[in-house]
DNA sequence: GGTAACTATGCAACCAGTTGCGCAGTTTAG
DNA sequence: CTAAACTGCGCAACTGGTTGCATAGTTACC
């Protein structure tokens, strides 16, 4: 999914090692993204390869293996043509959303726990992305470029936590539902798919 | 990701060969998550190697291979099993995303038309969700608790386009901004990084 | 009657992501 | 002073997803 030019995009916001790279990586676009240390070794060291980072022992190594990398001009060449393509859109691959059509399908399996405990991990979320808009995208500062597009991003989680803990609730509510008034068979299930030919 | 919970599922509500569950899939499951036939054909096979499912050639076969699946009962209960399974938030791992801050990183790369091109994109998966919605979920109509769990996960595509569409028109609107004002350079980007610590 | 499109399945190879483990040095706390 | 935790890197094996190709029958059309 090309992890290697996000992490392109990262050295060159601050050139580091591998191991500064993936925490860092957790707490920017990684609160989007997620990727192993060991996935961030193995593009580092491809990308070295292809000539698009070159590394050295660090500064403050000491005995230690620790490497810094860089971005070479032929790394932002390619980040630049990379950016232009055209992309898909993201897909919703849910698994929770799989575990509730399942839950129609057979029969109420309890899910209501486990969806509080996922508007609950909505909340924290939204409530570390608030403190980051906080502290670096005050209102009243006059924004650069670069702030702008960072402060979207950020605005894009936010409005995705909002949403989904508005629409978790929803869900909640119907899975509370009381059940007595309405059909608990599977004798509806065959005319429920969406349908659209 | 659990394909064969997704399919399970998709089985339980109906039988199909594996060609009318690829397709099936596409068109209800399948607007959040794509996976190719062969992804199924594979999975079909292990599924029906652990006893989960059965097969038998289909009765509309004539000299072709084709086959019908059906869930057998250690199947659903493997999948009542794992609905009660704790799961993961989504990770929100978007290119187009990573395009940006490369963007951000390297200044202006032209991306207010391929963000045009996805609004539009959007706005398709939008119409068309909509349609389903007015077709199979009329809001005068009493649900089953079946139905309205499936009207929940359209409604949770519908509000999800609806605010990319809203938050790509406000990106458009910042990578539109006149420039002349504002620092192109890169002087900004060291502070830029979302801070945590 | 030929050819193009569609239905239906499957193999093989590859690439990306994950897990478990191990090594080696540094810092911190009891 | 030593054990535990943390920093930093990396191998090997596995799983899941993707791509390209192959096969074979059916339907539709000119």
């Amino acid at each position: 999914m090309s992890l290697s030019h996000a992490l392109l995009t990262s050295l060159l916001e601050k050139s580091s090692s591998g191991y500064d790279l993936a925490r860092r990586f957790d707490k920017s676009i990684g609160y989007f993204w997620h990727a192993t240390h060991q996935q961030i070794y193995r593009e580092l060291g491809r990308m070295e390869v292809a000539g698009w980072i070159e590394s050295c022992a660090a500064p403050d190594a000491g005995k230690t293996r620790k490497r810094l990398y860089r971005v070479l001009p032929p790394g932002q060449t390619e980040l630049v043509r990379w950016a232009a393509e055209p992309s898909a859109l993201m897909d919703l691959r849910d698994e929770f959303t799989v575990r509730l059509r399942a839950d129609a399908a057979v029969g109420p399996l309890g899910l209501a726990t486990e969806l509080e405990r996922r508007i609950a991990l909505h909340q924290d979320k939204l409530k570390i992305y608030r403190e980051i808009e906080q502290r670096d995208f005050a209102p009243d500062q006059a924004l650069s470029r670069e702030a702008r597009i960072h402060h979207m991003i950020l605005r894009k989680g936010i409005l995705y936590e909002e949403g989904s803990i508005q629409w978790s609730q929803q869900m909640l509510a119907v899975l509370n539902e009381d059940l007595s008034h309405t059909s608990t068979g599977v004798a509806y299930i065959d005319f429920l798919h969406f349908r659209l030919e």
